[in-house]
DNA sequence: CTAACGTACAACCCTATGGTTGTAGATCAG
DNA sequence: CTGATCTACAACCATAGGGTTGTACGTTAG
């Protein structure tokens, strides 16, 4: 899911992250946000079944990662960056929160001779 | 692992993005970025046993999103930021290829008129 | 109309994962 | 020294994940 939603959930980022942690997944995010395709254009880069691709895209979908779209018989898949973006900052609040702490310890050490 | 490469493999990534889908890990790195702590103190934040906070440390390590350092007969638990930073970094250039697209669209559809 | 195509989905298999309990080794407090 | 504390790790269990094959259905091409 992951919508127009301002404070994605827990569940939200659980989904987001575990969508990331293949390479398989990745890589077709990496496609799709270049150049939307179709699933089975998409299922002819990997070494699998369509159906094992079938199912890589609807977990980067429940992501929030992509989006579908019929098209004719065919089903458009096209990258959605927004979630992407909301991810990053995520990871460098978390980075921040580390910086932020050595510079106030520095900041500390400068003050004691 | 994920040491001081420069490119990380997709295993790592693999592990990387596998560790932070997980609510107890993300608030993990949460609390060891703020502030180092050791593990049982860790293990007094959540509601499962010891040994489970225990191997979400060690998830979180392999993933070099975090360091343990022994400590008379604790182990001190502290955040490792570096990999946060490109794990953003990723996400912001997969983000970009999809903006950087429909920036290309955008400027074929100004030239026709 | 019919055949081929693109998709959806169920059933199944094996492995990985997240949790538990239990045991054992170091290290510190008193 | 002894007991309490912190950690490590093995064994086990239930479930979720990633893959497969097979079947069914709507859509397009000829």
């Amino acid at each position: 899911m992951l919508g127009p939603d301002e404070h994605p959930s827990n569940e939200d980022w659980d989904r987001l992250f575990h969508a990331l942690a293949d390479a398989t997944r990745r890589d077709i995010v990496l496609q799709v946000m270049q150049q939307g395709q179709s699933i089975s254009s998409l299922a002819g880069r990997y070494a699998m079944s369509f159906a094992a691709v079938q199912k890589h895209v609807a977990v980067l979908e429940r992501a929030g990662l992509v989006r579908k779209e019929r098209r004719g018989r065919e089903q458009h898949v096209h990258g959605e960056p927004v979630v992407l973006h909301k991810a990053a900052r995520l990871l460098e609040s978390y980075e921040l929160l580390q910086r932020h702490r050595t510079a106030a310890i520095e900041e500390l050490l400068e003050e004691e001779p």
